[in-house]
DNA sequence: TTATTTGAACTGACTGGTCAGTTTGGTTAG
DNA sequence: CTAACCAAACTGACCAGTCAGTTCAAATAA
C-alpha cells in the first residue's frame, strides 16, 4: 500500500507515461502468466520492461494496483473484440426485430474471437483462471466487475439466438453463459498448453456443441 | 530440495504418520486453495494442522513435494467418484455390447459426481485451475499425467454415448472432452463464488447441453 | 512385571536469503 | 521548467529449509 508520489495527472497523459504504462503491462503479463502474481517480483517486471522499480511505483503506487490495471486492461481488449466480431451490432431494440445474420453464427464468430484472443493474450488467460476464483483476494472487487462485463457482452449474443430459435427453457440461461465462458478460457489454455496440434476451428466446433444442445431440434432461424 | 531425513518408511506406514499426513493434506488444501501455492507459507500450513514445522518438512522433504503429493490426493478422490457414479461400471467390451442403463444418463450422473465433488473440495478445484497452465511449472509433470487419468474417465463416458447414439463427427472427441472437463470446473467454481443460488441439477443441465449438441436429433439409445 | 533401549516421529529456534516498498539525488524529454 | 524517469542504496518483514534436541510407544531385557 501506498498514498503514492504525486502520480500520474489523471487526464490527458502524456506520451511517455502512455508508452511506459504499455511497456509494463505488456512485462507483467508475460512474467505474471508463466509464475502467477505472487511468483514475480517488482524488480523483475521493471526489468524486463526496461524501466526502474521506481518507475513502478510512480506510475502505479503499488504491485497490487498494478496488476488491477493489467486486468482491467486486458478485458478491455477481450471485450472489444467480442463487440467486433461479426453479427454483434445489432441488439435487443424492441422484441424479435428483424437483424441482418443467423444469431447461431454470431455466437460461432464471437466464440471464434474469444479463442483467438487466448491465443494471442494466454497469459491474461493464465492470470484469470489463476486469480480469479480465490475467496478473499486483493482483487474481488475488480473481479466481480469485469466478469459481469464479459457475460453482458455474452448475455446479448445467447439472447439474440433465444429469440431467433425455440430453445430449451430448462436449461437456466445465467448458467449456460457461464460454461460457455468458461469453456473458452479452458479450451483455449489446455490447446496452448497440452494440445497444440488442435485446431481453432475444432474448438469453435466443440464449444458450439453447446449451442446447437440449447436450441431446440430444426435448423432455420426466426423460430 | 531436500535430501531427506530417514524419512516415514514407505511400506506399512504407522498409523501415526498417516494421521499427520492426512491433517496436513486438509489444512494445505484449504489455506491454498484460498490464496494460492505461493501465498501460503509452510509454517501456516503446519500450524493450520497443528503440528510443527519440521514435521512438514519429516514428512515431505519440501513444499513443493506437499503439493504434488496434494494434487495426487485429490485426483484419487475425484476418480473414484466418477468411476462410483452409476452406468460407469460396463466399459468397452467389444463394440456396441448392450449395456445396463442409457450413456447419456450416465453422462448426466458423472456430471453431477464432479459438481459435487467441486462442492465439497472448493479448495482443491481452485488449486488446479490455478497452477494446471503454468508453462515452466513446478508440478508440470504431475498435472501432465493427472489430467490424462481424468480426461480417460471421461473418455470412456464419451465413447459409451459414440456407441450408443449417432454423433456429429466433426466435433473432435478430444477438444469435447476437454471443453466438459473445463466446464465441471469453472461452473462449479463459478457457483461457489458468484452464484451459490444456482441448484446442482441446473449447473448439470447447463454442462448436459453439451453433449445434447453433440448427439444427433431424436432420442432414443442403441442408435 | 518392571526397567531399559531404540528409533521413528516430532519440535521450534535459527539461518541465509528474498522481496515490497521507500528514499534520495540526480537526469531527460517535452 | 517540470513531469517523468533513473539508479542504487536501504528498511523491515517474511519465509523456505535446517538441525540439534525431545517425546513416546513398542521392543527387549532383567
Amino acid at each position: 500500500m501506498n498514498a503514492g508520489p504525486p502520480g500520474p495527472v489523471r487526464t490527458l497523459r502524456p506520451a511517455r507515461t502512455t508508452a511506459t504504462r504499455q511497456k509494463l503491462f505488456d512485462a507483467s503479463m508475460e512474467l505474471i502468466g508463466e509464475r502467477g502474481a505472487a511468483g514475480v517480483t517488482v524488480d523483475e517486471i521493471a526489468a524486463a520492461a526496461g524501466v526502474s522499480k521506481g518507475t513502478v511505483y510512480y506510475n502505479f503506487g503499488s504491485k497490487s494496483e498494478l496488476i488491477a490495471q493489467l486486468l482491467r486492461h486486458g478485458v478491455d481488449i477481450l471485450k472489444a473484440r467480442l463487440q467486433e466480431a461479426p453479427g454483434q451490432e445489432a441488439a435487443a431494440q424492441g422484441a424479435a426485430t428483424a437483424v441482418s445474420g443467423d444469431p447461431l453464427l454470431a455466437m460461432e464468430a464471437m466464440i471464434g474471437q474469444a479463442l483467438d484472443f487466448m491465443s494471442e493474450y494466454p497469459s491474461f488467460a493464465r492470470l484469470w483462471v489463476s486469480e480469479n476464483w480465490r475467496t478473499p483476494s486483493e482483487w474481488q472487487g475488480t473481479f466481480a466487475v469485469l466478469r459481469g462485463e464479459l457475460l453482458a457482452v455474452i448475455g446479448e449474443a445467447v439472447e439474440r439466438v433465444a429469440q431467433a430459435y425455440p430453445v430449451d427453457s430448462t436449461v437456466p440461461r445465467g448458467s449456460l453463459e457461464t460454461a460457455i465462458f468458461g469453456a473458452c478460457f479452458v479450451v483455449g489454455l489446455d490447446r496452448q498448453t497440452y494440445h497444440p496440434e488442435r485446431t481453432r476451428d475444432q474448438s469453435v466446433a466443440a464449444i458450439m456443441a453447446f449451442m446447437r444442445g440449447y436450441v431446440l431440434q430444426q435448423p432455420g432461424p426466426r423460430g
